[in-house]
DNA sequence: AGACCCGGTTTTTTT
DNA sequence: AACCGGGTCT
């Protein structure tokens, strides 16, 4: 150990001197398997870097390779962080630059910034007054809780419709993300909230009161908690940024204001930062994230060495100037731009279809075509703004036996029947867990809220007691109904089995009252089949927990029977969800207008801005064919309007760029 | 009084 | 598909 110490000191003074490294010492040739911005990021070491990575510039290859020369040059990996989107990001990044150098590349710290600030906060919990065992609440647990709230006496009134827990629950939300005022919030998004202004304070703040009393983290939390811990400077603070010598950040154009005192938080000791972006890939201003970070980053951090990827390694000459007038509207740019050394490329084509289901089988066809022309399902994506725009494609892809899956929309933990049995898994962990508790009660023939109230106030009052055997709590006998389902808890909380054998017992008590409740309990019985072997692959309740709260499954029983014996699938996935893959073809469908740009984002520049960038986002994705297809005949039942005219992003659009067709309807 | 059922409304995008 | 509110049943 001591002799690594005295080696990592030796390296860090090389690495100040002025002189070249000399190249030979790496296992890796760094310079030649890199183009020379690339490897300006991958060699930098020491101070603030942003780089502004163009769409298919090879941004993950440099991360990668960085990654593997940090740890050639002797750093430790553990000093090393890797923030990323997802989870699914930086462990791929993590697995790709073990392959190319070694193991010692797994042991980077990397994840989000939430499952980040998760395992800091539980470490230091003592340092920022946490208890350690601290629950996560997913949005919808979040939104259950203030719903909770939103029953009390007094939100109510009869006269002027009170906004729901989502709404609720997002103005809170974007006032914490973006530092801003909740009467502010209001006045942009929601004036007809204004007269309620002080009932969302009250809400808030009995919001914040709860989860304190019973030791909750929402998301937001657990941003909040990570960078007033930074901005603490206690002891523990010390500690723990003497252990961090590298951050890098991925997808930095959609961080927001609090991620960015994170960032700026995590850089305090020695400023070894480097950020990687796309201003024009911005697309998460819903979650208070906002382009102007990335281009606010040189003011924050002062001096800041910028390095730009322009060289495109993904598309065709034709894609990427197709891609690039979209782009060119946009207003506030870092000015960068993309270029390839793949010319030519068949024309993105624009087709225009009677109406949706012709539109779906265009679709299909053309996905038959392409595979006789030899190109694997596996190299097709089908891209749309929202996820019910799928809905028709599908049906018509399952006729014509076209496996797929899908991405975004609803996650597996997300449907009903996956939190009924977390429910459960949760009480057991934190039996002052009252959203679970009201969800498990619920569940019961003839309990509704009040009553379920009335249940949850002698627990309180410990008349009721799930630590120990329902058998010896003469309250009981008011409950018989409930003895059944206190004699689970009881078991899973105390006995010190696996959390599969719990969820096994779980779902035993659950089934009748499943099948009870869903007409299509069939349908759903696979996700329990599915649940029960996910909890095989944890040795604790609460780890397991904090990482569905945290990393949501994807998977659902239909992507599961669709990719099950390993057959190749097609893509289907919301554009938000297509961030960072890419594909030999591309369609994206729904092109119209109302649909996407959505109608709902007429109403600023910001928004419409932000719609552009979706389609930049879309159509970069594709390596050599993009189709956009619109049907020319919509309903749109939110507006009671048939939709006919094209996305303004491809109306009048330069036949040089793309060809227009119309899809002969026999 | 409280549970339950029905029908109209509302839904972007995700950690 | 899930939510919300109002009316009806126990």
């Amino acid at each position: 150990m001591e002799q690594k110490k005295y080696k990592l000191k030796r390296l860090a003074e090389t690495v100040q001197s002025p002189k070249p490294l000399d190249e030979s010492r790496f296992l890796i040739n760094y310079k030649q398997e890199l183009n020379l911005s690339q490897y300006e990021a991958v060699s930098a070491v020491e101070g603030v870097h942003l780089v502004i990575a163009g769409a298919g510039t090879g941004k993950t290859r440099t991360l990668v390779y960085r990654v593997a020369r940090l740890v050639e040059l002797g750093y430790e990996p553990d000093t090393i962080v890797l923030l990323t989107f997802t989870r699914k990001a930086a462990n791929e990044m993590l697995n790709r630059a073990a392959v190319l150098l070694d193991n010692r590349c797994a042991k980077i710290r990397g994840g989000t910034f939430h499952s980040f600030a998760n395992v800091t906060l539980r470490k230091y919990s003592k340092f920022v007054n946490l208890d350690p065992a601290f629950t996560i609440l997913d949005q919808g647990d979040s939104e259950d809780v203030i719903n909770l709230i939103r029953n009390y006496e007094g939100f109510i009134s009869k006269e002027k419709r009170f906004p729901n827990k989502q709404t609720l629950f997002k103005v809170l939300s974007l006032s914490v993300n973006t530092n801003r005022s909740i009467q502010e919030i209001l006045e942009e998004n929601y004036p007809h909230f204004l007269d309620y202004a002080d009932k969302f304070l009250d809400i808030q703040k009995i919001y914040q009161h709860h989860k304190k009393k019973n030791n909750l983290l929402d998301y937001d939390d657990l941003l909040v908690y990570l960078r007033d811990f930074l901005n603490d400077m206690n002891a523990g603070t010390k500690t723990f940024l003497r252990g961090i010598n590298f951050l890098m950040v991925d997808e930095y154009q959609d961080t927001n204001k609090l991620q960015a005192d994170i960032v700026k938080g995590l850089g305090q000791f020695n400023n070894n930062i480097m950020v990687v972006g796309d201003d024009s890939q911005s697309i998460y201003s819903f979650r208070g994230a906002n382009y102007k970070n990335i281009m606010e980053f040189p003011k924050l951090f002062g001096k800041v060495n910028i390095i730009k990827l322009e060289e495109n390694y993904r598309s065709v000459q034709s894609i990427l100037n197709f891609a690039n007038h979209i782009n060119d509207h946009a207003f506030e740019k870092y000015t960068k731009v993309l270029y390839t050394k793949k010319p030519g490329g068949k024309l993105p084509m624009i087709i225009a279809a009677e109406n949706e289901n012709y539109q779906s089988k265009f679709i299909v066809e053309k996905i038959l075509d392409l595979r006789e022309e030899g190109i694997p399902l596996q190299e097709i994506a089908v891209l749309f703004r929202s996820s019910f725009f799928s809905f028709d494609l599908e049906i018509e892809l399952s006729k014509a036996n076209i496996p797929f899956v899908k991405f975004g929309g609803i996650k597996f933990i997300e449907a009903a029947h996956i939190k009924d049995v977390l429910a459960f898994l949760r009480i057991a962990s934190n039996p002052k867990d009252i959203v679970s508790w009201f969800r498990v009660l619920l569940l019961h023939d003839g309990i509704g809220p009040k009553t379920a109230q009335k249940i949850l106030d002698e627990l309180s009052l410990a008349k009721l007691s799930i630590k120990s055997s329902p058998d010896v709590q003469p309250e009981f006998k008011k409950h018989d109904k409930l003895y059944g389902l206190f004699n689970l808890l009881y078991n899973i909380h105390t006995q010190k089995t696996s959390p599969s054998e719990k969820a096994a017992q779980v779902v035993e008590y659950y089934y009748p009252i499943f099948k009870n409740i869903y007409d299509d309990f069939n349908k759903r019985s696979k996700d329990l089949d599915i649940f029960q072997n996910i909890t095989e692959n944890y040795r604790s309740l609460d780890n397991m927990l904090s990482d569905m709260a945290i990393e949501p499954i994807i998977e659902s029983a239909v992507d599961i029977s669709a990719s099950g014996n390993e057959e190749e699938f097609l893509t289907l996935s919301t554009i938000h969800s297509a961030k960072g893959l890419e594909w030999n073809t591309v369609f994206i469908i729904h092109a119209v207008e109302g649909f996407f740009p959505s109608y709902r984002s007429a109403e600023s520049i910001e928004t419409l801005e932000e719609e552009r960038r979706l389609m930049y986002v879309a159509s970069t994705r594709a390596k050599q064919n993009l189709f956009i297809t619109y049907p020319m005949n919509m309903f749109d039942r939110e507006s009671g309007k048939t939709l006919s005219k094209p996305s303004r992003f491809i109306s009048d659009i330069n036949p040089e760029l793309a060809e227009g067709w119309l899809l002969d309807t026999d």
